[in-house]
RNA sequence: GGGCGGAUAGCUCAGUUGGAAGAGCGCUGCCCUUACAAGGCAGAGGUCACAGGUUCGAUCCCUGUUCCGCCUACCA
């Protein structure tokens, strides 16, 4: 098929399907450890499996397969393992809300048949991400895909956790825990979002017991959680309180009084009154300070962030209050109280307060502190090695910025609760023996609204569990047989924790494990350094004994053309698949990947898409020009023996490869774009092609064969140097011209040759830039056509440069299109030529015709302007003699050399303005 | 509250040892010149947020201020 016949304007579609499918069967993909070549291997942080890829993905895979498929030219053994995450708590919630939709629930399904619908969805929708990744190009070894609830993967999990709760690094216990009364589980600290709000203080006033006259005035966000304290704190230090200390206080609206502790670490003498109330239920302060004092922990809502009346009576509410306020939720109940408190003369003021609130990460519902015993790992032993692993720089954190981020979350963290109240996950493999545990079961029969009942088991604190691989078929210590598994699921981030060694087999010790891990690079978004990555190095150093990769490579977050993060809700969102569908996925690729700039969010707007899209079209028609010529015969010969503009571009394109290789090298993915545009749009179709159209029409002489040559071999170069940002466009091109080998994607990448550099020959381009550029201002000043041909004439100070544009006349007449003269006499005065002079460089066109010589004299009076302004700034810092004493030579030297260059131009630039003038009095 | 990042052309952003301010898009003018009008050529447009300091010289280094953004946090 000859590239010809096609289409003027590159369409994306045909080729791309086309080409996945091929590289695909062909098995280009897959990796093998016996395959040569040291080894480079990426992980896929795994994507949700019931989701859809947006444009962070698209982001996020778009970089990684640029360096999969640069790492795979370059004859590196690469594998790119993709995988799917099972998203515990997100994947739930989607099928409890089809659910619903349906008029059921969970509940009413029950465990086992409610998991088996989750499978059923994930068979249904877990293909969709991975089909739209095939669309974006991804070169991922699908054979090898992974779900984190693999049976291997899942094996993996066990083994961990039994592991850890041996080494007494897994513990389970009743703590305060951030809980999410929707989703009805446990939360660790960072699925937690924080969000600043107006609230209000409130001032209440707790009087003493036996002293009517005196009370202590404590301050609150939370009023409602008053009926729950169990103390009130001074400091121990403070002259107004501190006798007070020991005494007791009637908590209001309840029947109860409660202690006056001293505690110097939960009161700040500076803030409100100086006295505060201690909730240890509700709060994780007065948690810890309920720790410090013994103190009980009354809670007063349930699971559902609901007031219940058992708790309100076992808090001795006075009755009336706590009938009202019994199965209300905590928001509504806050009113109610306020006014109870306000009644009866408590309450001291509200004031205004900025604080902040924290939400459940996957529903946004206000997450509460609730009593309830889960699991934990103990994360403290596990830090230390991750936090040495990246100041050793074992771990590269690119970019830098972010290390003391990460080793500020290391140093500073806390237990990771890993126990949730969800079904979705892996069953935490734990069993309780139903004779021993028999206290701690607690088993109710729950009839819902559409009259199925189901068994609700909750298992309290001070159960005890035996940890194991497999169900324990007797209790070592009463030999009962009987056993209640942990209804717990773990965190989701806990199995892709193991993610770097899981997927390659572990805990067998397979052949990838030996040649794949440590992985090379993790490609990742900084909104999961800590839920993802931090645990990767906790979890691959302690059971690996070695990092899971050697660089981290952290980009920016998406966000829409406002710097807005898009969001469904917000209607922002810019799907990939559609902007691949109208511009094609190269551009998107080429687009992201020009964008990714270390350190800076991506405001993406269509329009950056459109001009890529417009880039690939060039480069198509680059293509298409070149195979109108490719027919003929083609002469190789050596680099040396060749014309300028071979050499030029050439030269041009090894400048291009090094630099390429070296930003992709320090993962600079926006600049090997930017390198790669500029070479192609300006070097190679602006100016080469342009340069070599002559040579080329000429027929079949010597030359039109060595440039055939050229033109064939720089484009097949270009191909290889872009494929793996454009992998589809590249291909289609690469097919079409002389090559070897079967596909693009598996030749080698562009390696720099320093031999074919030629730095005089780029300096010689330069001048020709410079002169082909004076003349078409000059025809712009004077008003002509770009068709029509012009006379004139150039000519350089410089001797040797003089000498160099005689070689370069013929090139000079084509681009500028007329009729050169290389002429000393254009430095001479004439009636009917317009002369113009940059540095050095005189151009003389002839006048002819009508041409608006005002506006080309308006012009060089500007730029005469202009010119002065930038002689006075050189002149008067030349004059400067601290300056001059200081500034290094090289400096001063580039200074004088500039100021007199400048006034050379200036003297004809007066010059041209005084013919101008001349002109127009004609 | 603490920490980090940003502020450069109308818009989005480069600018890495401090020494003549750059790109893309948009805009203006002229061109359908047989690869490409999704194009070509030539242009306009910037006190590099503000105020100090160091220096012969600062977009760049230091200090402070203002405005954005992010992360983090138990100040009731």
């Amino acid at each position: 098929m000859s590239i010809r016949q096609l289409e003027k304007t590159y369409d994306p579609k045909t080729v791309e399907s086309r080409w996945y499918r091929t590289w695909e069967a062909r098995g280009y993909f897959h990796a093998s450890p016996s395959n040569p070549g040291a080894p480079y291997c990426i992980v896929i942080p795994p994507p949700n499996v019931t989701g859809s890829l947006h444009v962070g993905h698209a982001l996020n895979h778009s970089l990684q397969d640029i360096l999969i498929r640069w790492r795979r030219m370059q004859g590196r053994n690469t594998l790119w393992l993709p995988g799917t995450d099972h998203a515990g708590i997100a994947t739930q919630n989607v099928v409890e809300k089809q659910l619903m939709a349906e008029g059921s629930s969970r509940e009413a399904l029950g465990r086992e048949r409610f998991i088996e619908r989750v499978w059923e969805w994930k068979a249904a929708s877990g293909n969709t991400i991975i089909n739209q990744q095939k669309e974006l190009g991804e070169s991922c070894d699908w054979d090898r895909l992974r779900f984190t609830m693999d049976e291997g993967l899942s094996k993996a999990v066990v083994e961990v956790f039994v592991r850890l709760h041996e080494e007494g690094l897994i513990y389970r216990g009743e703590r305060l825990i951030n809980w999410c009364p929707r989703c009805l589980t446990a939360l660790s600290d960072i699925e937690v979002e924080h969000e600043d709000v107006k609230g209000k203080l409130y001032s209440i006033s707790y009087p003493l017991e036996h002293d009517p006259n005196r009370a202590l005035t404590v301050a609150t966000t939370r009023p409602e959680t008053l009926l729950g304290d169990t103390a009130v704190a001074v400091h121990p230090e403070d002259p107004r309180y501190n006798d007070l200390i020991g005494r007791r206080v009637r908590l209001p609206l309840t029947r109860r009084t409660i202690p006056i502790v001293g505690d110097a670490l939960l009161v700040d003498r500076e803030f409100g009154t100086g006295a505060v109330k201690i909730t240890p239920a509700h709060d994780f302060n007065d948690f810890e300070a309920g720790e410090r004092h013994r103190l009980p922990r009354l809670a007063i809502f349930d699971h559902q962030a609901l007031l219940e009346m058992s708790k309100l009576k076992a808090a001795m509410v006075e009755e009336d209050l706590a009938s009202s306020l019994a199965g209300l939720p905590v928001g509504k109940a806050r009113p109610k109280i306020e006014q109870a408190l306000r009644d009866r003369g408590f309450l001291v003021k509200i004031e205004d307060h900025k604080m902040a609130i924290g939400k459940c990460y996957r529903c946004k519902t206000i997450v509460e502190p609730y009593l309830s015993p889960q699991w934990f790992v103990k994360t403290k032993p596990l830090a230390e090695p991750a936090i040495e692993a990246v100041t050793s720089g074992r771990i590269r954190i690119i970019p830098e910025g972010w290390v003391n981020n990460y080793l500020g979350w290391m140093r500073d963290i806390k237990d990771w609760c890993i126990s949730r109240q969800i079904w979705w996950g892996h069953q935490i493999p734990a069993w309780y023996c139903r004779s021993c545990n028999s206290r701690f079961i607690h088993e109710e029969s729950i009839t819902n609204a559409s009259g199925a009942s189901t068994t609700r088991t909750t298992l309290l604190h001070g159960a005890v569990p035996i940890v194991a691989r497999s169900a324990p078929t007797w209790c070592p210590v009463c030999g009962g047989t009987e056993f209640l598994r942990d209804p717990d699921v773990l965190d989701t981030w806990f199995s892709s924790g193991l993610w770097p060694f899981s997927t390659l087999g572990w805990p067998e010790q397979t052949p990838e494990l030996a040649t794949y891990y440590p992985t090379s690079t993790l490609v990742t978004g900084l909104d999961i350094l800590f839920f993802w990555v931090a645990r990767m190095i906790m979890l691959s150093l302690k059971f690996m004994g070695d990092v899971p990769f050697r660089d981290v490579y952290i980009h920016a977050l998406v966000r829409d053309a406002e710097g807005q993060k898009m969001s469904k809700s917000k209607g922002n969102v810019i799907d990939p698949l559609h902007v691949m569908e109208q511009y094609g996925t190269d551009a998107l690729r080429f687009t992201l990947a020009s964008m990714a700039s270390p350190g800076r969010d991506i405001k993406l707007a269509e329009e950056r898409i459109e001009g890529y899209r417009n880039f690939a079209n060039k480069i198509w028609n680059a293509a298409r020009f070149s195979h109108l010529y490719l027919d003929g015969p083609r002469e190789e010969r050596p680099v040396a023996e060749r014309s300028f503009p071979d050499r030029w571009i050439v030269s041009r394109l090894q400048e291009t490869i090094q630099r390429v290789n070296d930003e992709l090298e320090s993962y600079r993915f926006d600049r090997a774009a930017g390198t790669l545009y500029q070479f192609i749009w300006h070097e190679y179709c602006d100016w080469y092609l342009e340069l070599i159209k002559p040579a080329l029409q000429s027929g079949s002489d010597a030359t039109a064969s060595a440039t055939r040559q050229t033109l064939a071999e720089t484009l097949e170069v270009i191909m290889r140097l872009l494929h793996p940002f454009m992998p589809f466009l590249t291909e289609e091109i690469w097919q079409t011209l002389p090559h070897e080998g079967e596909s693009v994607m598996i030749q080698p990448y562009p390696a720099p040759d320093p031999l074919r550099r030629a730095p005089e020959i780029e300096q010689r381009f330069l001048l020709l830039e410079q002169a082909v550029g004076l003349v078409r201002t000059a025809r712009v000043l004077l008003n002509y056509p770009p068709a029509q041909p012009v006379w004139f004439s150039v000519a350089h100070d410089d001797a040797e440069r003089h000498k160099q544009l005689d070689d370069l006349r013929p090139h000079l007449a084509h681009l500028a299109r007329g009729t050169a003269d290389i002429d000393s006499s254009v430095m001479q005065p004439d009636g009917n030529r317009l002369r113009l002079v940059s540095e050095g460089l005189s151009v003389a066109i002839t006048v002819t015709g009508d041409v608006d010589l005002q506006k080309a004299l308006d012009r060089i009076v500007k730029q005469e302007e202009e010119q002065e302004k930038e002689m006075g700034r050189l002149q008067s810092k030349l004059a400067n003699q601290e300056f001059t004493a200081k500034a290094p030579a090289e400096v001063i030297a580039d200074h004088r050399q500039r100021l007199k260059s400048l006034q050379a131009d200036q003297l004809m630039l007066q010059n041209s303005e005084g013919q101008l003038r001349a002109m127009l009095k004609v």
